[in-house]
DNA sequence: CGCGTGCTTGAAGGGGCTCAACTCCCGTGG
DNA sequence: CCACGGGAGTTGAGCCCCTTCAAGCACGCG
């Protein structure tokens, strides 16, 4: 996934650090606590230091899309004109990094490395939209719990047993169904015994391949 | 939605002049003919001149998701790794810039401004990834194929009548839908009289203020 | 212990899908 | 000029998956 290393280019991990002399500018947030809010001006582009993050749009009607979760390590805030497109709040008690748009405009144009950085990274978040796509146009309630289950699991580096941060309302709108459907798919998941559930933020994936095979 | 003029910056729309010697690197292409398919090696970033194209993901089974549709002065080909994620196919006649992208690199690494104007363009990309996510996961069939209309619309620049460049079942596979309901839709909004369709590429829309209330 | 919030389960309804027939173009050739 | 054929689009009927509405359950916290 990643480019082969080069030597003196940045890990996109650590995109901050050369910009950042002091590392403890920090926010630290608590559950649904908001980071910013959609149409406010996007001053800053943040990075997930521990916690998660889930950012969402909402319908005039009500109607809620959650766009992204973001977990330790991530990026988000990248928004290309004045103002915030969505909304970000903490999903859990969550820190995150803050770095000023200004700043990180003087680094990419200081090093040429640090625009490669920045370009991966957003690369990134479009690959992720369009998996996110793909996963909302042509795939079923089922399919979508299991993607989203894999890829929780990916990211958050866990391999059979994770943590899902998130409840059943985030879930089902990030996934764009109800939170009675994500319900009922992770109960038939578990009734094939693909799956586990001790409790009710806590998955055992009992087999991971057959899983993946339903996601291609 | 753009950013103010800068002296001296690159207009997105002419990003490639500047590593483009010759202007005439272009490739003509026909209806359904393929520019580059999904797993390939990405060397080039492409750029539309005239025509639209489609890029699009397949499923095992055969569903399939299209993830865009690029008209003219549209960039596509973004990939971050060394393979193609998408499937780009022309719709009708059309013609592309490519550049290579070693070439776009080294552009950037001259020049600060066409950092910016890649990161601009890569945004750009995501933001309508990020609309389509909102379409496809809370809206209606019908709100969905009135996003659709009005998207065409401002971007190919027209006002009350559109050219509809794609088939339905190029509009389906966009809207996450089936051919007959995209046609369902599209006889129900002419019985409102919101539209007109005087033929089956062909689209009046007589009530634009109407459809823009019904996708907020 | 009781209450509340979030989750699960059930029953009924609806929006979009499936399958199938039909229409409309449009190009081709007699 | 019309007959023919074929692909694309439309329309119809029935069904299914997901939603809606409503009740029941479980866990956590005062």
């Amino acid at each position: 996934m990643l480019s082969p290393i080069r030597a003196k280019s940045f890990d996109t991990d650590h995109l901050f650090d050369a910009a950042l002399p002091t590392p403890g500018a920090c926010l630290r947030l608590t559950r649904d606590e908001e980071i910013f809010g959609e149409g406010e001006d996007a001053d800053y582009i943040y990075q997930v230091v521990s916690g998660s993050v889930r950012t969402y749009r909402i319908l005039r009607d009500g109607r809620r899309q959650v766009d992204a979760f973001l977990f330790a390590g991530d990026y988000f805030g990248w928004e290309m004109g004045e103002a915030h497109r969505v909304t970000a709040e903490a999903m859990c008690d969550t820190s995150v990094r803050m770095i000023r748009r200004g700043a990180l405009s003087d680094l990419v144009a200081r090093r040429g490395d640090a625009a490669r950085a920045v370009f991966h990274l957003t690369a990134e978040g479009l690959q992720r939209s369009q998996d996110h796509v793909l996963m909302l146009g042509r795939r079923s309630a089922i399919e979508r719990v299991v993607g989203l289950l894999l890829d929780i699991a990916q990211r958050t580096r866990a391999d059979a047993e994770i943590d899902v941060p998130m409840g059943r309302q985030d879930m089902a709108d990030y996934l764009g169904l109800t939170i009675e459907t994500v319900s009922r798919a992770l109960t038939s998941l578990q009734d094939e015994g693909l799956i586990a559930l001790p409790t009710v933020r806590h998955v055992v994936l009992k087999d991971r391949r057959a899983l993946e095979r339903m996601v291609l």
